[in-house]
DNA sequence: GCCAACGTTGGC
DNA sequence: GCCAACGTTGGC
């Protein structure tokens, strides 16, 4: 199993949302290494960590699931929408996405925090200047977000 | 509000 | 193919 952490504006789509929405499409996402990610690698069942941010202090809020493997983000070519692409149609789409569910909400580990972890060096969301807003993540260092949170891997239903 | 990082665009 | 200009992300 491959694990991730997601990236949402807290004032756009927080986690809050996604519990009460059941499950929900990815969309939007345009930018390319995102979209590989989500076209090529996200597996059904994977694990994601849940991050909000645009928020202080930034953090992870919960833990999600992928329950849908990529497909094509049909927002792009509606013309009204404003994740509109001109370039993307049915035919030859452009961006995709994925769906996925909520799993747990646990307590905020806010990024500073997980900065100060020793245990978490090397984890992308850490480096400077990481905008990624779909990456990867270790299975070691997902665990270890999920014991900063006082939560183990097999209390996730 | 600032600005560093970095992706995209488009002229050449 | 290069690279300057520009736009966006997102922490601070």
């Amino acid at each position: 199993m491959n694990h991730w952490l997601m990236k949402s504006e807290l004032d756009v789509y927080p986690y809050a949302q996604l519990v009460a929405d059941g499950q929900t499409h990815w969309d939007g996402v345009r930018n390319y290494q995102a979209r590989n990610t989500m076209r090529d690698l996200m597996k059904e069942g994977d694990l994601i960590l849940y991050y909000h941010s645009n928020t202080k202090p930034p953090h992870v809020a919960g833990v999600a699931r992928v329950v849908r493997e990529g497909y094509p983000d049909f927002t792009s070519w509606d013309s009204t929408g404003k994740y509109h692409d001109e370039k993307s149609t049915p035919e030859q789409p452009r961006w995709f996405m994925v769906d996925i569910e909520p799993v747990m909400e646990v307590t905020m580990v806010s990024l500073h925090d997980m900065k100060e972890n020793p245990n978490l060096e090397g984890m992308p969301l850490l480096q400077r200047g990481q905008r990624l807003s779909v990456q990867s993540v270790s299975p070691e260092h997902f665990d270890e977000v999920l014991a900063m949170a006082g939560v183990r891997r097999d209390q996730l239903n």
